[in-house]
DNA sequence: GTCTATAGATAGATAGAC
DNA sequence: GTCTATCTATCTATAGAC
């Protein structure tokens, strides 16, 4: 399955460029020289540059997906999740501070475009949005899950973007911790109104 | 002085050109154009595509520190001042909505080309940390002036991105609702400790 | 100060040998 | 399935006529 392996590394490769420098930056040649292959052999695999970015979104939806399986399977309560998903800005840090956030600043290029993927780069964040609105309905806030799941991804947006712009470190472990402050907030208050 | 407005043109062109396509996706051709002139005058006034940016980014620059004055003339206390900070997000809700936030996009674009205007175009955000700082000291906040200015100017980067990736003009206004309600405790606060 | 013409590099995309 | 060679379009940038 030589084929499916060469496939696969043009994905993976596109998807981290696609990341670091954005998409219109990055060239067919910037791919195939990255993964080691030639241009001719890079159209067997892919006829256009969009159907390349449509399968580097969709492998971005199944990693994502991935995650949020496995933060369900380790972590038991509501809250517990919820603070998995804040601590991605933690994790990931260093990749955010050169880089901003892989689904914020893919969406906002795809829609300066005006490119026909925008609104399957926007299914990233509504995985997210559904997933956290789940988590806080269970918390007991079942009637504003979702304004609730769409005012933590924004908070986690414009920490992304602000860290980006001035790298303080600082800044970013505030943010977060107000976060969790704000989450703990919610969670007592569900507790004390049973 | 022929010379002095088409150049003016040139810079308001691509001022629009590179906030509604981005500074990459939009070419020489494209500015001139739509300017109306021949790509050989373009070079007659900017001699590469770093020097438009840069001429960009002092516009942007300049528009908004006269925004800032203009909100100082117009307001006499802190709280109304940065209420017009916030006021931002309705009053250009619809270029948002297309093109998101024009110095959060700009950023982080120019943060993935690696470019070296990125330092200027950071100015702007620095241009309201600043302004927004100190109406927070005037608020009665001296401590933590910068930190304030940094969580709204978060907040407001936040808004700006999800908005413009889910077009849901319920949650900006609940977002700018958020936020005046959260300056609001916060006046209050600083009123009490008196 | 504005234009046409064009260079030189690179982009996305195709054809065909192996 | 991978390669080389090549096409066409467009990009940034320059030269020089008017």
């Amino acid at each position: 399955m030589a084929q499916r392996d060469t496939r696969e590394r043009i994905v993976s490769t596109a998807d981290l460029l696609f990341y670091e420098r954005g998409y219109e930056a990055t060239s067919f040649g910037d791919i195939a020289s990255a993964v080691g292959i030639s241009r001719g052999n890079f159209y067997h695999h892919f006829k256009t540059k969009d159907e390349i970015l449509s399968a580097v979104i969709a492998q971005r939806l199944g990693d994502r997906q991935m995650m949020t399986q496995r933060w369900e399977a380790q972590e038991s309560d509501p809250r517990s999740r919820i603070e998995r998903f804040i601590d991605i800005l933690l994790v990931n840090g260093e990749k955010i501070r050169r880089h901003g956030c892989p689904i914020g600043t893919l969406t906002s290029e795809l829609a300066k475009l005006g490119h026909a993927a925008q609104a399957e780069a926007v299914h990233l964040f509504s995985l997210f949005r559904d997933w956290l609105a789940e988590q806080f309905a269970r918390l007991g806030r079942p009637a504003d899950a979702d304004e609730l799941a769409l005012e933590l991804l924004s908070r986690s947006q414009g920490a992304a973007t602000l860290y980006n712009a001035f790298q303080d470190r600082a800044f970013l472990d505030r943010e977060v911790a107000a976060m969790k402050h704000w989450l703990q907030q919610l969670a007592a208050d569900a507790s004390a109104a049973k």
